[in-house]
RNA sequence: GGGGGAUUUCCCGAGUGGCCAAAGGGGGCAGACUGUAAAUCUGUUGUCAGUGACUUCGGUGGUUCGAAUCCACCAUCCCCCA
């Protein structure tokens, strides 16, 4: 199967602007193309996860990635599916969260001997000359065409302002500067980055005169059509700081029946032929599926031993309720008044619960236990003897534990 | 520049002087059922020293015994006319 076919069959690609053209280039390894991260946090997240394993797989066929921080264009802000405005970011949060995605994408991209690049466009973007580029570029632009632009029909009803009209021909003007510094001639991206990419072939096309391509990555969303790599917390990160390896592990440990299989196909690096076997799984027995998926994401972010860690972490947890490897909470003497410390408090500082009255609902309700013994009163009191040697296990709900210890 | 409308708790949205910590829905959380799934049902969803107190309805002042509700100014957004 040829690499272009197994994108195909994973689902991976939605739209292209010239199949022949473009399988026969990255089928060969042949292609130099590029994919702009703008930086609007400063850790990658779950939902670019789909580009970065996508450069990687492209990257393994032989073809050179260039990876784009937006140092330029996120000055502007895309208002790409956006209902909204959204928050203008000052010049050092812009270049400190590029510096932060640089790491994290080494990580997983290899930019040693020339195999990859990684550009910045505020490099270009951020001298141009207002009239210069007006007359030079502004008339390649047509704005009854880009207003037509299935990206901004939102915003022409919630209002959309001149600043972020012109983020279309800031990535237009990136793709025909990469063409003519790398020889970049394809451009990948998410697919609600479609019209922005066509303004790229276009503008290359009119002013130069050459064929340049793009192609847009399947959104990775649930069955019920929302994207995926969110929670009620926020996104699903890649920094370990910002999203531990266990909450990363168990994000994809809890997917949906539905999606299990497609998240496989879509993110993981695992055989076609052995994710085809697992989609006979019924039942109890796609809980081994999302194990895989768990599995196999972590490994690829964290590194294979964080990732076999937190897969045995998760197994005993659920299984005996306690495991040797659990997120740890901290107590120290000030937390105790008379030497000892009731239960509201604990969930309240092991971050169990983010508030007092949170905490009393969560016992009211039935939902904690401390190792294994549900807590019917909220006036459950402990000592720092308690928590010798192992500490105590304190469970909220279903999937929320801590190991308390105290020093 | 002129005229009109809006801003409510995580989100949407009701509320037009006391009965308002604020209807309803969504989402979240917890319980039951389960498979760490989905669906369903139940409870819950501002904070705290919890039969009470305190803070919250864009901001700042004001009227009033009492304001999310009335007045003034400011900010932001939308619509219509230029």
């Amino acid at each position: 199967m040829t690499l272009y076919e197994e994108l195909t069959a994973r689902g991976l690609i939605a739209q292209v602007t010239n199949e022949a053209e473009i399988s026969e280039m990255i089928d060969n390894g042949k292609a130099t193309f590029y994919i702009g991260f703008d930086p609007t946090a400063d850790s990658l997240h779950a939902g670019h996860f789909m580009a970065l394993s996508f450069m990687k797989r492209l990257q393994m066929a032989g073809n050179k990635p260039i990876a784009l921080v937006g140092g330029g264009t996120g000055m502007i802000g895309d208002p790409s599916g956006r209902t909204d405005l959204r928050n203008m970011m000052t010049v050092e949060d812009i270049e400190h969260n590029c510096e932060c995605f640089k790491k994290q994408m080494s990580k997983f991209i290899d930019f040693s001997e020339g195999k990859a690049l990684m550009v910045n466009n505020a490099d270009w973007l951020l001298n141009l000359n207002y009239v210069d580029f007006l007359r030079e570029f502004g008339v390649c632009f047509s704005v009854n065409r880009m207003l037509a632009a299935e990206c901004y029909k939102q915003r022409l009803e919630q209002g959309l302002s001149f600043l972020e009209f012109n983020y279309m021909i800031m990535q237009s003007y990136d793709f025909y500067e990469l063409f003519l510094r790398h020889g970049c001639n394809m451009q990948f991206g998410g697919n609600d980055q479609w019209s922005n990419m066509l303004g790229g072939t276009e503008l290359i096309r009119r002013k130069l005169g050459k064929d340049s391509h793009a192609l847009t990555i399947t959104l990775l969303l649930n069955s019920e059509g929302d994207k995926m790599g969110k929670t009620a917390k926020g996104a699903v990160w890649l920094d370990a700081e910002k999203t531990s390896p266990f909450e990363f592990y168990q994000y994809w440990r809890n997917v949906a029946d539905a999606d299990v299989i497609n998240c496989l196909k879509l993110l993981t690096f695992l055989p076609l032929e052995e994710i085809l076997e697992m989609e006979k799984l019924q039942g109890q027995e796609l809980n081994r599926a999302k194990e895989a998926l768990a599995y196999e994401l972590t490994s690829l972010i964290h590194g294979q031993e964080i990732a076999e860690r937190e897969r045995d972490t998760a197994r005993d947890l659920f299984k005996s309720g306690g495991a040797a490897d659990m997120p740890t909470a901290e107590l120290t003497a000030s937390d105790f008044t008379e030497g000892t410390i009731d239960i509201l408090s604990i969930l309240q500082k092991s971050g169990l619960c983010p508030s007092k009255s949170e905490a009393r609902r969560a016992v009211e309700q039935g939902g904690v236990e401390v190792n294994g013994d549900k807590v019917t009163s909220f006036s459950a009191s402990f000592t720092p003897d308690d928590f010798s040697d192992e500490g105590l296990i304190i469970r909220r709900g279903k999937k929320n534990f801590r190991r308390i210890i105290c020093n």
